[in-house]
DNA sequence: TGACTTTATGTCGATAACGACATAATATAG
DNA sequence: CTATATTATGTCGTTATCGACATAAAGTCA
């Protein structure tokens, strides 16, 4: 099976809150929260555009008030909302879990089961990300002389078990608060 | 200028550490703690060696002990030496500041400036991310009324500030403990 | 009105990266 | 001792991604 492709997703999910959007905007829209999650240059999202237009997924939007000719804004199709929500949808998994807080990122209501089932899965998952670190760390680093060998290496781990000591208590104060 | 390639550096701070590597060796390196920064696969990995052995980075180790004829293992050499110090020294910035973490992985001195240069240099760019971050969370969500019109969007804005405080005071406890 | 800049879109070539397939040398099992 | 599995390396085709270059419309300024 061919690797995911992730773009078309993003954009499905910036076309599904914010219709009327143009390359432009799209493209603009990698500056703020999201490019910390995603990023891509102009010279892919034109030709995706054009790609996901093709594929039925979004069309080009008739209402166009004013305005510079060469502007194309689009909108999000019935199939381009289904294509999103079925991606949200997706188990969370180890391998994919890096996405969650881009599909977080599109999911607008505070009560949607799906962000719920997002949160609950990395609970679970960094719960045990987190005691595989701790492990590695007491078999790598019990002793003085272990940090001596390989400094960098201890950091990391312990900077990586403080991240996911806070990511942990982050998802169950927000799950807790939730509800 | 071109994409600046991660791989080969990666490899030279691998075999700086552990001399005799194979590519298998080298693969199976990414199932621990630098896979949580890096990965790569084996068809990546073979090629890469060969390009690194022309450039004169790596060396075929003479010293085959054993052991099974169709296991290649490799050295640093000097160049490769040089050419990872000179990756290492280079200054941090919002843009490669995703590497920071390998870098400081494959530095093993604790008392290293390198290391600590790191370190100051990531203070600087976490602590003006996160006042960054702050300012956004005014901007966008000091209503509640925003907060339900974008749950999913503030969830993470308020995880990153989070992170980035966890990151700040980690960056700092550690720079402190150090001198 | 003409020169110049900015904006929005389009296109092309290079390559990092990956999955799939392939092969040879050992190891294992019956 | 042969059949099969595992290990280590190699190769190929596809594609996502990016930088560089290109173009046309609109805005700006004199």
């Amino acid at each position: 099976m061919p690797k995911p492709r992730i773009l078309p997703n993003v954009i499905l999910g910036l076309l599904d809150n914010h219709p009327n959007m143009s390359g432009r905007d799209i493209e603009n829209e990698f500056q703020t929260e999201i490019g910390e999650f995603w990023q891509a240059s102009h010279s892919q999202i034109y030709p995706e555009l054009k790609r996901m237009l093709t594929d039925g997924w979004i069309e080009i939007a008739t209402e166009r008030v004013d305005e510079d000719a060469k502007v194309i804004r689009y909108d999000i199709t019935i199939a381009g909302h289904d294509h999103l929500l079925a991606w949200l949808h997706e188990p969370i998994t180890a391998e994919n879990d890096a996405l969650s807080s881009l599909k977080l990122y599109f999911i607008h209501d505070r009560h949607s089961p799906t962000l719920a089932k997002i949160l609950r899965t990395q609970v679970e998952l960094h719960t045990k990300k987190l005691s595989h670190l701790r492990q590695r760390q007491q078999q790598l680093f019990s002793k003085d002389a272990q940090i001596d060998r390989q400094y960098g290496h201890f950091l990391i781990l312990t900077r990586a078990i403080e991240r996911e000591e806070n990511n942990v208590d982050w998802l169950q104060r927000t799950l807790a608060g939730s509800k």
